[in-house]
Order: structure tokens, then sequence, then C-alpha cells
DNA sequence: CCCATCTACTCTGTGTTGCTGAGTACCAGT
DNA sequence: ACTGGTACTCAGCAACACAGAGTAGATGGG
């Protein structure tokens, strides 16, 4: 997409991945396709597994082995208790963020249009 | 704040500073004393500045030196063609990712409460 | 006169982040 | 044996916001 959707996803990709985990645990190859689904189609894998590394290393969510029948086998997340807190944090920073942003677009788009 | 505010802010601050510069012209310790105000309490000085430059850099502002009565002179803003350009892309890639992140916002909360 | 304080801008170095691009490995179909 | 899809890893990079110090002009108190 743009350059500035990549500054702007800093920040913001690992509360995606975070949210996703939260409706159902998933594996790295899985999440990849869910972004690109959900509309988020120049994420790729490298960066997706960077994320669930970086997580899995903050103790964010727990971790499963789970045999594959088309490859290797997989390794499944699931949020757990302090990914929930984290995920909250998240989305506390996120609506102040979005709320400040909006009353500035509002601001701007005064006396235009 | 929170370092999940400063990760957030990477790719918007910039947006932010130019759609402040929209509204009218301004120079660097005024934007951080409105920023101040806006709610963002945790931006310094040092980082607005980095801010100015780089936007100077890539054209999207006009400089003008005036004197000041109560210290060194200002440099004040002013947004031109090429940063309204800049700032639209800005809102339209803050408005796709917005979007996205609301409607798994409410997935996530769909079913809790 | 000197020093503190407020105004106003600059600069260097740091940590975090997502991207690039390549690599490894398992399996199925031809 | 070879190709292609599945699935994960890793090293190097660029951009960004922050920390913290420095420079400089003006004003007022001791």
């Amino acid at each position: 997409m743009s350059s500035q959707m990549t500054e702007m996803l800093k920040g913001t990709l690992e509360g995606i991945v975070l949210a996703i985990l939260a409706t159902q645990p998933a594996y790295g190859y899985e999440i990849t396709a869910r972004l690109r689904d959900e509309g988020f189609s120049t994420i790729v894998e490298g960066t997706v597994y960077a994320i669930l590394l970086r997580i899995e290393k903050h103790g964010f969510v727990d971790v499963e082995k789970v045999p594959s029948e088309k490859g290797p086998p997989r390794k499944v997340y699931s949020i757990n208790a302090k990914g929930r807190e984290q995920l909250d944090g998240f989305w506390q920073t996120w609506g102040f963020l979005t709320e400040r942003i909006a009353k500035l677009h509002t601001e701007h788009t005064r006396g235009e249009d």
C-alpha cells in the first residue's frame, strides 16, 4: 500500500494480532492469511512471525506445537491472561489516540468540503 | 503515558502536526504547547522539532523566520500544496486503518462485555 | 554585573518497530 | 526427482519517537 501505512502499523500491528488471537487460537501462517483477508494486503509472513515470537517472549501467549497434515508442525498461539491485559491496554491507548485525532480531523475539515 | 502510545504515535504524529498546521501556520514551541493542551502530554520538544525539520526537508511546508519579542527568532511553518496532498494521504490511510481495527474490535467485544 | 529563567531551536545517540529477502523443512502430486 | 503449497526462522535495514544535552536571545533579581 504505502510507506505511510507501514509507519502507522508500528505499535498497532501487535495489537491487531493479539485481537485476532483473542477471538480464537491460531498459528502464524493462518494469521497472515487472515490479515490479507481483512484487507492488510501488504503485511508479509516475516513480519507476522516476528510479532508472534515477540509476544511469546513477552509472555502474552501460550504456545502449543500441533502436527499438520500438509507440512511442518504448526505453532498454535493462544492468548493468556497477561496477553488480555496487554490487549486491554492497547484498546485504551488506541481509543485515546483515535479520539484526539478525530477531533483534529473535524477541526481540519471545518470550513472545507 | 505509555510505551504503547509512543509506538502508536509512529507514523501518526507527523500527520497530527500537519493537521495542526492546516488550521493555521505555527512555530515549533507553539505546536509543542498546543499538543500538550490537546492531551498529548508526553510529547517532548525534541520530537516536534525533528518532525518539523523532516516535513520541511520533504517540502510539505514553507518556512518564514519571524523575530520574537521574548527570545530567539521563530521559525513559522505554513503548510503548502504538497503538504496538503500528504495530509490527504494521511487521512486516507488513517481512515482505512481505523475502519479495519474498529471491525476487529467489535468482533473482539462480541460475546464479552 | 552575573545568574537564573523563560523562550526557541538544534543535535547526537538509543530502542522499538515493521519490511526485505533469503533460507530451512515437511509433504503431496506428477 | 521435481515442483508447489504449507509453515517457520533469521540477518540486515530504514524510519520513527524519545532522551538528554547544548546553543542562544531576552528579561528580571540579587
